[in-house]
DNA sequence: TAAAAAAAGATTGTTTACAATTATTGTTAA
DNA sequence: TTAACAATAATTGTAAACAATCTTTTTTTA
């Protein structure tokens, strides 16, 4: 949403956001200020710029005097994450159909993320995969040209991660490439009614893999962003 | 979305956020650090956190070392605000059939600020109406019991205040009594179809009702918030 | 007189320093 | 040995100071 400014600050949110999508900050982790400014040379102030966006943005909990901690979203949360996804992302949907009918609709960087998703989808490299999936939904919003609706979605994918990460089984895998691809294809068919049931469904699919009986157990400091 | 931290920093945020939806402070109106400071008391560090929240949502606009403008919605960006906005409500809206069906929905909020509004919608307290309105459209997002919705629809409501602001002649009531009135009746009537249609004809009204050709000039500096 | 240049003032961006709180370590007593 | 308490260290919250930038006013010059 900003324009030019904070570019210092910015980074550390893009830094977190980027680390929590690749699965290398888990949910719980304490992040201090003082750890990142030593570790990437930014002033603490610029620091805490960054977290409090984060936290605004619901990717980052702060209690007082005790700093921050990457999200740990309870099973309420979650399903609440999923429920405001379908609402956005029916929409995002919806709209790129009515694009693609207009033939105003660019699809090339999500076919080029879809074959890298099937080119990767039988090794078990588990957190690239979760990585481009993320990257899809998000790509998916952006070609709506409406920075509100990217900006409504944006945080609720790592969030997703998240509540992945403290739900599902490491072996399953929580977004499934062929729905992805179904989706794609439903777009390109101009069939909004086809579409909008793909993604609903693609999403529910991503809860229902979920077993909200196990969570782990919260983690404390850690630095692991390289 | 916060817990607790930062009581103050998010009183500003409410104090311009209020502002805003009360049509005391106009578009492209220049907020500086040091008057909210010297007009309440609260330190420079405390003003500038509560600046950068509302930037990062879009209801201030920052330029480096020209501080912070209240935000002036293109012709474009207003578009974009509504079309949100009608991804967002038409969830909010489903939902909320949905829980009235279960019977787990309390309608009373909202009944009240009907009744307000019929009360207010002859006398041309334009903007007394305007706040209103803007409090029952969050209202019914607050009434999902979904978090991650309310703030992603919250501040999209004060940017369409801004806009109508812009774009709007002065005595067109740009959100109707009416229309808010109906899709009530259409949300107790248990008629998911009927309820998303009425959402969706009140904003397209909404954005009909304004006129994008003339635009009001940039105001500069000023201390409306009591 | 009007335009350009220079100086002064005001505002923002950033860092630094201090105060308050919490977490950790070490010590003592049961 | 363990639990409670005390002391130390580390981290965060806040405010104040300094530097950089922009705006306004004043001065100079054509």
């Amino acid at each position: 949403m900003n324009t030019e400014l904070n570019k210092n600050s910015d980074e550390v949110v893009d830094l977190v956001f980027e680390a929590i999508l690749k699965n290398r900050l888990k949910p719980g982790v304490r992040l201090s200020e003082i750890s990142l400014q030593e570790e990437f040379g930014y002033s603490r102030s610029v620091v805490r710029q960054g977290f409090d966006k984060l936290v605004d943005s619901g990717l980052l909990q702060h209690k007082k005097n005790q700093g921050v901690r990457v999200a740990c979203p309870t099973k309420e949360e979650t399903i609440q994450i999923y429920e405001a996804r379908k609402a956005i992302e029916n929409a995002v949907i919806l709209i790129l159909v009515e694009k693609h009918k207009d033939q105003s609709l660019d699809l090339s960087s999500i076919d080029e993320l879809i074959s890298e998703e099937k080119r990767l989808h039988k090794t078990s490299q588990h957190d690239e995969l979760t990585k481009l999936s993320c990257d899809f939904h998000i790509t998916l919003a952006e070609l709506c040209d409406n920075k509100y609706i990217v900006e409504s979605l944006k945080p609720l994918i790592p969030l997703s991660t998240l509540a992945a990460s403290v739900y599902s089984n490491p072996d399953s895998t929580f977004c499934s490439y062929a729905e992805h691809r179904d989706l794609i294809q439903a777009i390109k068919s101009n069939n909004s009614n086809k579409a909008s049931k793909s993604i609903n469904k693609h999403l529910d699919h991503c809860v229902k893999s979920l077993d909200f009986d196990k969570a782990i157990k919260t983690r404390s400091y850690s630095h692991i962003f390289s």
